[in-house]
DNA sequence: CTATTCTAATAACACGTGTTAGTAACGCGT
DNA sequence: ACGCGTTACTAACACGTGTTATTAGAATAG
């Protein structure tokens, strides 16, 4: 390959007529510490602009035992990634906050939980100086390793009992909320189709406060009417099929994730079943297209955006040194009512 | 920050009980070459991993003059990014392709289109080895930039005319092929969405197939059925809402984008039009999701993952020194049939 | 016993940057 | 004339790695 022979600072320093500290010291801004004549700066600049310097980042990083680059890691499978909807919500903030700290972002999959390896040319490596994690796993043995060299790290989604700074939502109070807002229309007999399995905690989460809405009201709890989710439309098409085969039917579910709701709609199509007549949903995430499908979904709204700012800045500040007090942070979260849940059919008969 | 002290093969070296030099070469597996003792090279391995050394990446970078990541430019503003649905089939199929090669992502999004600086800190700094640019747009003075140091690029999606190496499917061919299959069914008055505006060439392309197949079929061609769209879904619905207000009112519209499209069916749905009876819908990108909203979209299937593996895929090779005499990847496209294109009806009553 | 080849390893340099310690030149007071 | 502080810069080191030229020692040949 053919490539330019790169410009360096020695080069600047020789056009200038001034040696290459010099250089350094105007182009990093430390020359009024430095005592050098504004005159000599000046020629240090028009050199740099003339030539179009631009520092090496590998140079840079090795002295400055600073990569300006942080991790974004995802913790789920490929096919999982590619129905993922809020990845670019999350991608699109953390770049933002990224770039007003000079700051770059590198993408990473864990594709083997149980391999440490793969952690360890990334973060020993120096590669990034700290690294967001979507959507941990209780199962996850190499965070462990992470834990233990203190490696800045802050969590998108909690895990309990783990010592890291977390950004996240009350996953139970909200799924609590949306189960909660079907009883309140009268529903009785309320399924559930989780987000995905168990081992993620926001899944976890999410069921426990379906099954606490249906307690605090004194409504009976049938382990057959819960189904679980893994991502996408599919999973959600061949749950909602599973809890049509349970007798007497659910008069409303919540189902844990737009994306998995919008499979289980299509499998109530299918059945010949009316959204919300004879099945009411309600779902979360609020993903931008949920306003916009039919018939549009009432859903819990998440702040995407704002929690991966929120995480961004916070593994900033970390990596600066910072040590927060606030090792959790918890964004709120509100309910969408649109028209998958009946709310409004019911104001028309009322 | 207190962080423990970085490894170096120096320490190796040190428990090892040789110089750092024989260290590198047995890591490296160069010492069949360098006749270096299966003894001492086991003794090295054996001293590097009680150590649990990781070579610093920067060092490496710096000395091989590779960085070992690609980047991945995106050319869109964030609000576009947001509900961009193939971004998480591309990078997830870029990651795997990247992952086999020992090559890591880095993301990166151009605000500004005039601003060459926002190339020069990625490129000329060496932080990535090569770029894989998305979308890109025919208003773009940056690209001239690097073509100019002809650093390694690949393109997803067309720009005719630039001397650059591209992925891409034939936009025109495709557009052409949904728009005939409403003529198929024997429309006469077919809208057009697009899926952004003209300077982005996928969407000039897309545009001019539909107006290629009106021709082909002499119908008439009538400016005020063509609307301009923009990524999102609110875009569509707007779009949508303009296409009503021209009477009489198309009996069917390719739009072509599948998220821009659940914006115009929002739209028909909100003016008490049924979907295909009274406006058919034929779309383009067959998004995972298309399959399970209803009615199920019609729309011409992209090879997202494999175009975006190929772009991968091309690009290192670029990176390594190759250079392909095909220019130009072309991928196949075929037309996913479902139910908003009113096919099926047609069926049944006939 | 010396010259030559072969083996096994290393000293030393290069990559491009940031920073510390140091040095000329110069004015100034005594 | 000499010491002393100030100004304006630079020589030299450090960061951690890959690679080339070189060396010390042993084996072999003459």
């Amino acid at each position: 390959m053919i490539q330019r022979k790169q410009v360096t600072s020695q080069d600047v320093a020789l056009r200038a007529g001034v040696s290459r500290t010099t250089v350094s010291l105007v182009l990093n801004n430390k020359h009024e510490l430095s005592q050098i004549s504004p005159k000599t700066a000046q020629r240090v600049i028009r050199a740099a602009q003339e030539l179009g310097y631009v520092p090496n980042a590998a140079a840079q990083a090795l002295v400055n035992k600073k990569a300006s680059v942080i991790g974004l890691v995802l913790s789920r499978s490929h096919h999982q990634i590619s129905s993922d909807v809020y990845l670019t919500q999350v991608v699109d903030a953390l770049m933002l906050e990224a770039h007003q700290n000079q700051m770059r972002v590198l993408l990473d999959v864990l594709e083997n939980h149980e391999d440490r390896n793969s952690y360890q040319r990334l973060i020993q490596g120096r590669l990034v100086d700290g690294i967001l994690f979507s959507g941990p796993r209780t199962d996850d043995r190499a965070l462990d390793l992470l834990a233990k060299m203190d490696f800045p790290t802050v969590l998108m989604g909690g895990l309990p009992g783990s010592p890291f700074y977390s950004v996240d939502i009350d996953n139970i109070q909200a799924a609590k909320l949306a189960t909660q807002h079907l009883i309140s229309l009268g529903h009785q007999r309320i399924g559930c189709i989780t987000n995905a399995t168990p081992v993620f905690t926001a899944a976890a989460d999410r069921l426990r406060g379906y099954r606490l809405a249906l307690q605090e009201n004194h409504l009976p709890i049938d382990d057959r009417l819960v189904r679980f989710g893994d991502f996408d439309p599919p999973s959600g098409y061949r749950a909602m099929q599973g809890l049509l085969s349970v007798q007497p039917n659910p008069t409303a579910v919540f189902v844990a994730s737009d994306v998995v709701a919008y499979g289980a709609m299509s499998a109530l199509h299918d059945a010949g079943k009316n959204i919300p007549e004879d099945v009411a949903i309600v779902s979360m995430d609020d993903v931008p297209l949920s306003a916009f499908i039919s018939p549009r979904l009432t859903s819990v709204h998440l702040p995407n955006s704002k929690l991966a700012q929120s995480a961004g800045s916070l593994l900033i500040d970390l990596i600066n040194g910072n040590r927060p007090a606030r090792k959790q942070i918890i964004l709120d979260t509100h309910l969408v009512i649109r028209e998958s849940c009946g709310s409004q059919l019911r104001m028309n008969s009322q």
